[in-house]
DNA sequence: ACGTTAAAGAAACTGGAGTTCCGTTATGGA
DNA sequence: TCCATAACGGAACTCCAGTTTCTTTAACGT
């Protein structure tokens, strides 16, 4: 990236090198989702994707680097969140997609496999981080018409309460072996939504409750 | 493990077995905190323990076999809780000792590491499963006191409000690349606290608050 | 449409992770 | 104390992930 002269892929970005770039990144996804990150093989990208394995050593180098690119994909393909006009509402929908996500079989390993790309890696880390930035983002507004509609203190932290709702079930998907079922998200949006009204993740921290 | 005759170690574990086991794991861990798990090697591990790479192979054959056997080493030396008196103490000092392990430079990175190693191997990933099962169940007693003091809802699980107060740092060190400071120990544990009261974690659930 | 050259791809090469072989050490039972 | 053998360790070997080299294809400015 930060390489002489320019990276490849730069210069002539559309035609053939974006056809490989999404068929490399959809390669990837699978070998992923199938044998996790200590299992992935360039080559084996290079052979799923129709694709020499040269060009995929080339453009991405390492596994961690494909991986990080992966990542920047996936964070432009953002999906809008749903309103239910209800605080609860919303966090319950929030954490019924993050548990659906996480239980699905592909999509569940896939995720275990970049977050565990990411502690391997500097670079890769920074992409999940704007992976997570771009994925709270998009759901903290809700939480924000919660603290105008008066649900919630003055100046709680919406992307706080946000993440205290995924937190619980990534948590349970990689540190226990316990199934994410519908329950588990409704315990994790109702637990977030019990600490924002306690004012847990309000600016004067520690004021909560005593 | 269910190979042929019986695993290399079980039958003269005492000695010289034993020593070479204290010192691989000992160097085990010194390379995951310093390379991660992407670029941890048998060879390497046997160089750094003085042992013969031979003896590494045979006895662990891989690093996620390497990595479950550390595992189980870090669930037998479980140290034991404070006691404070209160439930929002007992969780605080939870939060805290929580927050200074992953914070800290060695140990945070270790436990990276090794959660990485359990996303790539059913048998590592159950003795992580058994790990944070004895780290829990460590701390459970408390939530359990607090219950019989009053201060909590009948039939709530303890289990589940320990980990509660985890989830949002491990979340943290994984998908965000914030610092873990004092500040979120101490949201960790009152947004734990807060929902635990609001009944979130009692055994009827979805009771708990309108 | 045409020419330049960025990017893809085929094939041969290389280094080191992981294996095999066999000799050496020292554990644990008698 | 002594012996049978479990376990360790050095060294040579194998195989494939990752690299290098060179040729072919096609993107994009004119």
């Amino acid at each position: 990236m930060d390489s002489e002269s320019v990276a490849p892929g730069t210069v002539r970005p559309g035609g053939r090198t974006a056809q490989v770039r999404a068929a490399v990144l959809r390669a990837a996804g699978d070998a992923l989702a199938e044998g996790g990150f200590a299992h992935l093989d360039l080559a084996d990208v290079a052979r799923r994707a129709g694709v020499g394995k040269t060009t995929v050593y080339r453009r991405w180098a390492t596994t961690t680097g494909l991986v990080a690119d992966l990542l920047t994909h996936m964070a432009e393909e953002s999906l809008p969140r749903t309103e239910t006009g209800s605080l609860l509402g919303d966090l319950k929908a929030n954490a019924r997609l993050v548990q659906r996500t996480l239980s699905d079989e592909r999509h569940g390993a896939l995720f275990k496999a970049v977050i565990a790309a990411a502690t391997c890696d500097p670079r890769t880390a920074e992409a999940l981080h704007r992976f997570y930035g771009v994925r709270i983002a998009e759901w903290a507004p809700c939480v924000q018409q919660a603290v105008d509609r008066g649900e919630l203190p003055e100046g709680t932290d919406p992307h706080e309460v946000i993440r205290a709702v995924s937190a619980p079930l990534y948590y349970a998907l990689l540190t226990s072996g316990a199934t994410l079922d519908k329950p588990a998200a409704g315990r994790a949006a109702e637990a977030a939504a019990a600490a924002a009204r306690a004012g847990v993740f309000a600016s004067q921290a520690g004021t909560g409750v005593g």
